[in-house]
DNA sequence: TTTCCTTCGGCACACCAATACGCATCTTCC
DNA sequence: GGAAGATGCGTATTGGTGTGCCGAAGGAAA
């Protein structure tokens, strides 16, 4: 799917404000109200919108944490890769993981509320993780940007 | 402000659904819509919900790395970090950053189409931050996780 | 226990937005 | 030049949003 111009403004602007009114958003890009629609109908079928969210603030929901966690596994078998990353998926406290090129495997944040919080984490998730050879954590101490909206240039 | 059964489930169905018709949130958390309303403008008000997003598809988006740059700074001064971190709220390309305890300073996280788009961000973003004294990449091979929803237990 | 007060949910209504549909317009390709 | 496809506009209808008001539940004080 080709995106022109328009599409690139609806979709900045939903990455602005996911829960704007259509006939708003229909004005801001210079639409009407059912052009704008079908055209994000659109964006939303071929799955280019992935879903809508709320972004709730970590910090007032107590979560004042970071933590980098850099963890190599005792093996690189499909099965061994499989089995972490499932595990990795059903725990809800990982917020991203990637498979890495590198020193590391796999790279993953979590969020939690405070050290107490992290132990528990480390103890009930992290700990569980089948195959684990290493594990470093690195601990941030600040946030300084936290972006969801990918560019879309031009 | 004390969340209760009814804000958690308010708070989790909207990072799930953030464009969920306030009628259909009601009835899913068993209020009315006006009381559910109520209660969602309230968070808004206090900051938990800190605002409504699109998230967009980056594979579609012909978005294909995510690299991880770990930087080291000349120097820790006041003057050093606070330059520093203005140019990277700056910079649309990088999509997370945060100040880290431990070996290196910063780690960052940005989005490349392919290898000569990351050499484009990589020339006129990365090279171009101030008082960067050691960068080292580190290449994902493929997302595992990326959540946005914060866990709200119980 | 009674009274007052506060908090919070439900109800109803007025208004406004979303959405489907028909028609007009523009483009592209034979 | 004409037909087909894509895309925009205006409108009518459906349905959701948001507000004012009432009443119920819970707590505090006499």
């Amino acid at each position: 799917m080709k995106l022109d111009r328009l599409d690139k403004k609806i979709l900045d602007t939903l990455q602005a404000d996911g829960r704007i009114a259509n006939a708003d958003l229909a004005e801001k890009v210079g639409l009407s109200a059912s052009a704008c629609l079908r055209r994000m109908r659109a964006l939303e079928e071929v799955g280019i919108i992935d879903k809508y969210v709320a972004l709730l603030n970590q910090k007032k929901l107590g979560r004042h944490m970071d933590v980098f966690v850099e963890i190599s596994l005792t093996g690189q078998s499909k099965e061994t890769l499989e089995n972490f990353e499932r595990a990795v998926a059903r725990s809800g406290e990982i917020m991203e993981c990637f498979l890495m090129a590198g020193d590391a495997d796999y790279i993953l944040r979590l969020s939690a509320r405070d050290p107490i919080d992290f132990e528990r984490i480390h103890r009930d998730h992290l700990a569980q993780l089948p195959g684990v050879l290493r594990m470093k954590s690195s601990f941030a101490i600040r946030p300084i940007v936290r972006r969801t909206a990918i560019p879309l240039e031009d």
